[in-house]
DNA sequence: ATATATTTTTAGACAAGACTAAAAATTATT
DNA sequence: AATAATTTTTAGTCTTGTCTAAAAATATAT
């Protein structure tokens, strides 16, 4: 069993890792979770202990699959309840996850296994991000940013970069949600600026948020 | 804000002095949260600190107003997670105590509420106790045990003294459940046991049991 | 290759919450 | 009223998770 910070831990090493396939660093992890590096030492060497993950000193830390399963559960709670806190509690998406940083700790695999299936076993969250499976693995569906669509593509909205509430909040203020379809009709050089077509409306966009918006092609 | 160790001293001293008038002495604390009276004694001067009790040492503790609250806020998230669990996720009223004493910490007010509306605003939990309302008050029906009641009387059964899962699968195993309506039969005064009938059949209840089930006349 | 800058680890301290053992206060008994 | 038993508090220690400051290792620049 591991402790509410044992498990924080856990999980931001497991997100650094998703893109970045080397060792991940003390400062990495300290940065993450607004901590101090001489403390993310100490936990590491907690973890390591608890053989959730490999440490060699000055060399940063891999998850072990334990690790990696451990993580992957935790963060599969974070996203059903996201889901739940949505469809069923009438949250908007940019309201649930701080919220769902409290409810991934509860401990109940009955819990987590009816919510699931509550929801008939949804396989995205409300930002367009996989749930791991039981077994802590995620299919990744591949999806390109906005920014890199080429005048005239058009596509789906299936995802968000940037998961602030602020950015959500402009999001919907715009009209844009998740499963809209858009077509770049015209493409700035000199700013990355966009102009995009979206429910029959023109729409500016700035490379900002072109930056942070995954469209499936 | 109260930690999470705060919390449960609050709600164990609210629970505690719905049937005792009295200051709640170190040792009774204790003896619920299954810790020892110094680290009562050290916790009681923090809650002081913070208000929520009035403590005179070697005369026990009584809760303020904003002890109340914030404690009978604790015991409504309790007790509507615990139907949430029951109604919406198939959960046995012997298995969500443990689940709900987790959930009940969780910091979102919107959530709360959300999960009262989507429950319907129930009164009582799956154990027949009530669930006290936004500003902390929790209206009491009056009730009586099973074995306070008289040959030929009858009553239903709207709730459980003990709540431990053992007797509570007992409960089911015999078929009483909430709202069942039943009738005394017999009565020995020798052992206290009882003859019942409900639904159109005869019981046999050892006094045990028959202090332990509360009754609506 | 040496010096400089950055990152990481160690050493030592602190707060929260728990414990044990001993002292002090209260309650019960003779 | 004095003594004994019980309850409560204090004093000191421990663990978890954090911090700062200093030392050590690694990376970068000259
Ligand atoms: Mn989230
Ligand atoms: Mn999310
Ligand atoms: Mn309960
Ligand atoms: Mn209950």
């Amino acid at each position: 069993m591991f402790t509410l910070s044992e498990e924080n831990y856990l999980k931001t090493i497991y997100h650094l890792e998703l893109d970045a396939d080397k060792g991940i660093s003390t400062n990495a992890i300290a940065k993450k979770l607004e901590t101090k590096a001489s403390s993310v030492t100490d936990m590491i060497k907690k973890l390591s202990d608890k053989e959730v993950v490999v440490y060699k000193k000055y060399k940063g830390v891999t998850l072990t699959e334990l690790g990696k399963k451990t993580a992957a559960n935790i963060v599969r709670k974070h996203r059903l309840w996201e889901v739940f806190l949505v469809e069923k509690l009438n949250f908007s998406w940019d309201e649930v996850h701080d919220v769902a940083e409290q409810l991934e700790h509860i401990k109940s695999p009955k819990l987590i296994d009816q919510i699931d299936a509550f929801l008939g076993f949804p396989t995205h969250d409300p930002h367009g991000d996989p749930i791991p499976d039981k077994d802590g693995n995620l299919k990744t569906i591949e999806k390109s940013l906005l920014s890199t669509l080429l005048k005239n593509e058009s596509g789906i909205c299936v995802g968000v970069n940037d998961s602030s509430s602020e950015f959500l909040k402009f999001l919907d203020k715009k009209g844009i949600t998740l499963g809209k379809q858009l077509t770049v009709l015209e493409k700035e050089d000199f700013d990355g600026s966009l102009s995009i077509l979206i429910d029959g409306e023109k729409l500016s966009i700035s490379n900002k948020i072109a930056n942070n918006l995954y469209i499936q092609k």
